[in-house]
DNA sequence: TTACTTTTGATGTATATACAATTAAATTTG
DNA sequence: CAAATTTAATTGTATATACATCAAAAGTAA
C-alpha cells in the first residue's frame, strides 16, 4: 500500500517529508506486527532484542552499558530491561569480579530455549511482511546506511 | 556510519534481518533527533503529528478517531494526546452537534502559531539529518512502499 | 417502542521511552 | 594517601505505547 493511502495524507511538501514520515510509518508498523508474535511467548520487542544481545555474545557475560550500547533504541534503560530477564528466569546478572560497579549479565538455558523456539516464527513473519528480493533489500539497506551519513557521530552532543 | 559500527553487530544472518534492524534503528535515530528539537517547544513527537494533522484539515474539526486513524503509530491514544494539546491551549475540543458521540478537534491560533515557529527548525533538521540526494529520497520512498505490499492490509486482523 | 448491536471516546493498567538524579566503585590528581 | 572526578548501574518521574474495558450515543430490528 502506498504511504498516502495507509495513512490518509494525500500530499507530501517534498521527497524528504515523505521519506521521513514513511521511514517512521514502516518501522512501527513492522514493530506492530513482530510485537504480537513475540506476545505469544511474553517477551516485547525490547526483552527480545536484549536477549538476542546476550545470545550473540556466546554466553559470555556482558555489562549492562554493553547491552545500552548495541540496544537499536538507545535511548531505552537497559537496567530495567535485565531486571526483568532476571526475574523471568530468562538472564542472569552477577556482580563483575574484576569491576564491582559493573554486572556481568548472560542469558539462561531457559532464556535460550525460549530464543530457539521464537526464531523461527518470527523469520517466518518477516518472511512474510517483507516484499522486496534479495537485491531490492540489499538496495533499500544501502539507502539506509547512507541516509545517516550526516550526522550520525553527534548523536548526543 | 554503517549499521555495523552503529550497533556493534558485526553478521547478520540474511539481508532481510539486516534490513529490519536497519529500519528500526534508522527510525530510532530520527525520533531521538527530531524530538530535540520539538522538546525546545514543548512537543513531543506524537503531539507534533496530531498537530499537523489538525493543521492539515485546514483548521476544519476532525473527530479522534480519524485522527487515530492518521497517526503514524496507530496504536497509540489520540484521546489522550488530543487531551494534552488541550491543557496546552493547541487544539479545541467541543462535541459533534451531528453525533454526539464524536469530538470536533482543532487547531487553536496558539496552535497554528507554535507549528509555524516549529515547522522551520524541523525542516532544517530534517535536511541536515537526510544524507540522500533528491532521487535517492524517491528511490527509498518507493522501496518502503513496496516492501509493505505483502500484509499491509491485513494489520488488525 | 424496547432490546440488541455497533460506534465513539474515555479510562485503566502494564510496559516502554526519555531523561534527570542518585549511589557506589574506580580512577585521577594533588 | 585523601579529595575530586569519572564511570556504571539503579532509581525516579513524566510521557508514550499497547491493549483491554467501559459508558454513552447512535443505529438496527423485533
Amino acid at each position: 500500500m502506498k504511504l498516502e493511502e495507509a495513512i490518509q495524507q494525500q500530499k507530501f511538501r517534498n521527497q524528504r517529508e515523505k521519506l521521513i514520515v514513511n521511514l517512521l510509518y514502516t518501522a512501527s508498523w513492522i514493530k506492530t506486527e513482530s510485537g504480537k508474535v513475540l506476545k505469544q511467548h511474553g517477551l516485547s520487542i525490547p526483552l527480545f532484542n536484549v536477549l538476542r544481545i546476550l545470545k550473540g555474545q556466546n554466553s559470555s557475560p556482558v555489562s549492562v552499558l554493553e547491552i545500552q550500547q548495541r540496544m537499536l533504541d538507545q535511548q531505552s534503560n537497559a537496567s530495567r530491561l535485565v531486571d526483568r530477564l532476571v526475574n523471568k528466569g530468562l538472564a542472569q546478572r552477577v556482580i563483575c569480579k574484576e569491576d564491582r560497579r559493573k554486572m556481568d549479565v548472560s542469558i539462561t538455558n531457559q532464556g535460550l530455549k525460549l530464543l530457539n523456539d521464537v526464531m523461527p516464527q518470527i523469520d517466518e513473519e518477516h518472511g512474510y511482511l517483507v516484499g522486496l528480493s534479495e537485491e531490492e533489500q540489499k538496495e533499500a539497506n544501502e539507502l539506509l546506511d547512507k541516509m545517516r551519513t550526516k550526522k550520525e557521530g553527534e548523536i548526543n552532543v
